[in-house]
DNA sequence: GCGACAG
DNA sequence: ATCTTGTCGC
């Protein structure tokens, strides 16, 4: 795939923070996602092995949840794991397995926050700008933010707020399980997001394409 | 200053 | 994320 907003990685944590605070402008939080158009998905995951970073890119029809299309990339881990800064962790190898991606998805699926993060900018808003395609983020535990009880059964959400700022949905994938944390990467906005994840959670707590990139970055599920 | 902290 | 078997609970 095409990618934009280019920028070099070699960067320390304080040029990191200082690229997030002007990337973050660029993102793009606010727009419905045309989910009856949605013909690709894509779930994005990335596993650490010995200073070794393996990124698994799966597409999959929508709906469906049939697999047309799996790019794997390796590298060397290059930063080390800093709450807020996880795409300068992820996004070198990430960017290897964009540039094999043939097809070219209609959404894609981050295992990590969107605009749920301290500067509104997690790895699925970062990604998306370099996609310039709808991302949305799906955290499995909290990075900021904070929300009250949801009732117990799958499809209960709470607004996750954050500074007066609602950034997010914690989100009842399976009835009696924890929640995800959905946020809008780019080019997406809360509600279809949620609606969207949820759609693509008919039997796990993770999303069907989230479950199959883990799969295929070398893990087993937890 | 103290606590929190995606993967 | 990763180190790791069996086990408790819906």
């Amino acid at each position: 795939m095409q990618l934009h907003h280019r920028h070099p990685w070699n960067l320390t944590p304080a040029e990191a923070i200082a690229l997030q605070k002007e990337l973050r402008t660029e993102v793009v939080s606010n727009r419905p996602i045309d989910i009856e158009a949605i013909g690709l998905i894509a779930g994005v995951d990335v596993s650490v092995k010995n200073e070794q970073s393996q990124a698994a890119v799966v597409v999959m029809t929508y709906p469906g949840f049939l697999p047309v299309e799996t790019v794997l990339a390796q590298r060397p881990t290059p930063f080390p794991y800093i709450p807020g800064l996880l795409s300068f962790r992820e996004g070198p190898v990430l960017e290897e397995a964009f540039e094999k991606l043939k097809s070219v998805p209609d959404v894609f699926l981050f295992d990590g926050m969107g605009i749920a993060h301290p500067r509104r900018i997690g790895i699925a808003s970062h990604m998306g700008l370099w996609l310039d395609r709808p991302t949305i983020g799906c955290g499995k535990t909290l990075l900021c933010g904070r929300y009250k009880d949801l009732a117990e059964e799958k499809g209960a959400m709470a607004p996750l707020v954050d500074k007066g700022e609602t950034i997010g949905v914690a989100l009842r994938t399976r009835t009696a399980r924890n929640p995800m944390f959905i946020s809008p990467g780019h080019l997406a906005d809360i509600a279809t997001a949620a609606a969207l994840v949820l759609a693509c959670s008919p039997k796990y707590r993770l999303p069907e394409p989230i479950r199959m990139a883990h799969n295929a970055a070398g893990q087993f599920s937890s």
